[in-house]
RNA sequence: GCCCAUAUAGCUCAGUCGGUAGAGCACUCCCUUGGUAAGGGAGAGGUCACCGGUUCAAGUCCGGUUAUGGGCUCCA
């Protein structure tokens, strides 16, 4: 005689044990039919779980986050029973949910082509129709192993072994096809309406390079159609803003294969990256570090005693010469303590902040490099700040507070927070980790910041904090670190002479806000879609000749900018107004002047910003003051779309 | 690195059954001197990524190399 109690505190009688899907009848026929799943106790079940005594339930829908993943998980039930359908002799691995879709890992004799994908989706589109139930039945370990010995699937029989022997294990039956999972699962396909199979791809069994590649077939899916088409817009809008075409047709940068994962700047790419570079130079500035600049080759025996020879050597770059091995930096450290051993320091000479935008190589297999987002030439804004354990959380302090002032800058507010703390394989002692996990937290919590916990994932010299930004497509991109380290100073060397005149080894914190100058530009660049804030873009303003008459006028105007200190070019080609309108704005140059026979007269200039706005005549004065309101607004705010 | 796909003019892309390579834009020249997102005409431009093979004949078929793209973290 179960009493079940609904969220909203009412509660229901039932004479006999009910399931999910009962309970959700007696409450309406409508609430029924939306029910994926449900809530028994805080225990997300199927539908057809029976409730037998006292229980607090809910009705999970597709409304509710958990029915959307439900939705998403029997979607790769639901592509499996098509895939056996017309590949009888796959063999089904494993078909988990993602973020946004789903998968199911595939063995087959042969790769699967485009055509075969779409045939898949169709023929899912077609059982779908039928609307059938998908029946959950649940079984003994033995009764599944015999199930999918029958079935053929060695994948599912290994997984099988796996599964603890208390685990109760259950099978999804849709139709013919049998699937084996945890759930739940939809009561029936006709949840199973608005996906897309989107991606054909490899990927190892398990996830380990050493077994056998298995083909993955990525779906995407959702509620309702309208997600579903938002979702989709939103991938083309991303590969709209996809920076590689950005860098091509903006004329900034481009990659060749001689030199693969490493940039061709062109002139207006360079003129962004130094605009950065100046920007974060001034701001190092003022916060008390000193740029310095240590060697790209550097002999190996320096990396043996900072240990990247044996722990890193896989992806450095090396050369000979006079008998004797060098390797190109494919970090800053060691380099930076080289600076910091010369000459006896002394603890009046800590904190120490050093800085560098320093050069990096690193060989990246050759499977990972994308754009400027995964390069093996890089130049990070990095520095290291020798200090003593006692200034570790005032010096993280500081930087934070210079993390956040700079993301302000370039129009990032959504900042998310990292800490992450020793793990299993470490240097140093439990005292020092203990201090130093605890500074890092202090800080956080001072400054009032949100943060997550990420146990176990710190460096095994030190742990960290990592600062991500969502931009405006809402991706999510790590940029700033900061980690401590407790190894790296003592291996090498470094030390200074404390207040009571013992030598100690210095604390040194690595840090570095924007990460790697070429990703974060790559990253800026899809933020913004190409049109740079003024502040950043290469050309800030086009002059435009009406006719050949105001070539000098037009002349004049330019030079004016350019002693102002402006970003001017001048184009006095002999076409269109259109024309020449069109292809500025396309080169997201944000602001045009037009200069024709009328501007001349009055001595003013017609002003156009590349998004179709027509601010009419003004003096050039007055647009120069709206500009300079414009610069001034750095990434505050995005102006335009 | 591994799996799959791709590589044709500066860019974006066609190229059927193996039979002497095409478009649009960009570029050069000419006409047009104009008012807010493409004025008109003509011309030039190719070792079809590279190496090898099959064939009377290869952009096209086969093998290899290189580069690029998607993926290789999400766990029945």
């Amino acid at each position: 005689m179960p009493t079940i109690t609904l969220p909203d505190g009412s509660q229901k009688q039932f004479d006999n044990p009910v399931t999910v899907m009962q309970v959700a009848e007696d409450i309406g026929p409508g609430l029924a039919k939306a029910t994926v799943a449900g809530y028994i106790n805080e225990k997300l079940v199927d539908a057809c779980e029976t409730i037998d005594k006292d229980a607090n339930v809910r009705i999970v829908t597709n409304r509710d986050q958990e029915g959307i993943e439900i939705i998403r998980h029997s979607f790769a039930h639901l592509m499996g029973h098509a895939v056996k359908q017309l590949f009888p002799e796959a063999r089904m691995a494993i078909g988990p949910v993602i973020e946004d879709g789903f998968y199911y890992d595939i063995a087959y004799e042969r790769p699967f082509t485009p055509e075969d994908v779409q045939a898949i989706e169709d023929r899912m589109n077609e059982l779908v129709k039928k609307d059938y139930d998908v029946v959950r039945e649940v079984v003994s370990a033995d009764k599944a192993r015999e199930t999918f010995e029958k079935r053929d699937e060695p994948y599912k029989l290994e997984i099988i072994d796996e599964i603890p022997e208390d685990e109760i294990i259950k099978l999804y039956h849709h139709e013919e096809y049998t699937d084996m999972c945890r759930g739940p699962h939809v009561p029936n396909t006709r949840h199973l309406r608005h996906f897309k199979l989107t991606k054909l791809a490899g990927a190892y069994w398990r996830g380990d390079s050493s077994r056998e590649m298995l083909q993955r077939i990525y779906g995407t899916a959702w509620p309702d159609k309208k997600s579903l088409n938002a979702y989709l817009e939103r991938l083309e809008e991303a590969e709209r803003r996809d920076h590689r075409k950005l860098g091509r047709k903006l004329n900034l940068f481009h990659f060749q294969p001689e030199a693969p994962g490493m940039v061709f700047w062109h002139a207006h790419g360079w003129t962004l990256y130094l605009l950065i570079q100046d920007y974060i130079r001034d701001k190092l500035k003022n916060h008390g570090y000193r740029e310095i600049r240590t060697p790209l080759l550097i002999d190996r025996s320096l990396w043996e005693r900072s240990g990247h020879w044996d722990k890193f050597r896989e992806n450095m770059f090396t050369t000979r010469s006079e008998n004797r091995d060098y390797a190109v930096k494919p970090m800053n450290c060691p380099a930076h303590i080289q600076v910091f051993n010369q000459g006896l320091k002394s603890y009046r000479d800590l904190p120490l902040r050093m800085a560098e935008f320093g050069s990096c190589h690193r060989n990246e297999v050759s499977g990972t490099l994308h754009g400027l987002m995964r390069v093996r030439g890089f130049v990070q804004d990095d520095a290291h700040i020798f200090c003593t354990e006692d200034q570790i959380e005032q010096e993280v302090s500081a930087f934070i507070d210079l993390l956040q002032e700079v993301y302000t800058d370039f129009g990032f507010e959504d900042v998310e927070i990292e800490l992450s703390t020793r793990p299993e394989q470490r240097v140093g002692s439990d005292v020092i980790w203990d201090k130093a996990e605890a500074a890092l937290e202090a800080v956080l919590n001072h400054k009032k910041l949100e943060w997550k916990l990420n146990p176990g994932d710190g460096a095994f010299y030190g742990p960290k904090i990592d600062f991500s930004i969502r931009d405006s497509l809402d991706r999510v991109w790590q940029l700033g670190t900061v980690q401590l380290d407790f190894s790296m100073p003592g291996r090498l060397d470094a030390g200074f002479i404390d207040e009571d005149g013992e030598k100690r080894v210095p604390v040194m914190i690595h840090r570095a806000i924007l990460g790697s100058m070429e990703r974060f530009i790559g990253i800026l660049l899809e933020h913004h879609g190409g049109n740079l804030p003024a502040w950043l873009s290469p050309l800030q303003v086009v002059v435009l000749s009406l006719t050949e008459k105001q070539a000098e006028y037009a002349g004049k105007i330019m030079e004016s900018l350019k002693n102002q200190g402006f970003r001017a070019d001048i184009d006095l080609r002999n076409e269109t107004i259109g024309l020449k309108i069109r292809e500025h704005a396309m080169q997201r140059v944000p602001y045009q002047l037009i200069a024709g026979a009328r501007e001349q007269e009055n001595n003013t200039v017609a002003v156009r910003t590349r998004s179709g706005e027509d601010l009419g005549g003004m003096s050039l004065k007055d647009f120069v003051s709206n500009l300079e309101q414009d610069i001034a607004y750095r990434g505050r705010t995005i102006l335009e779309e």
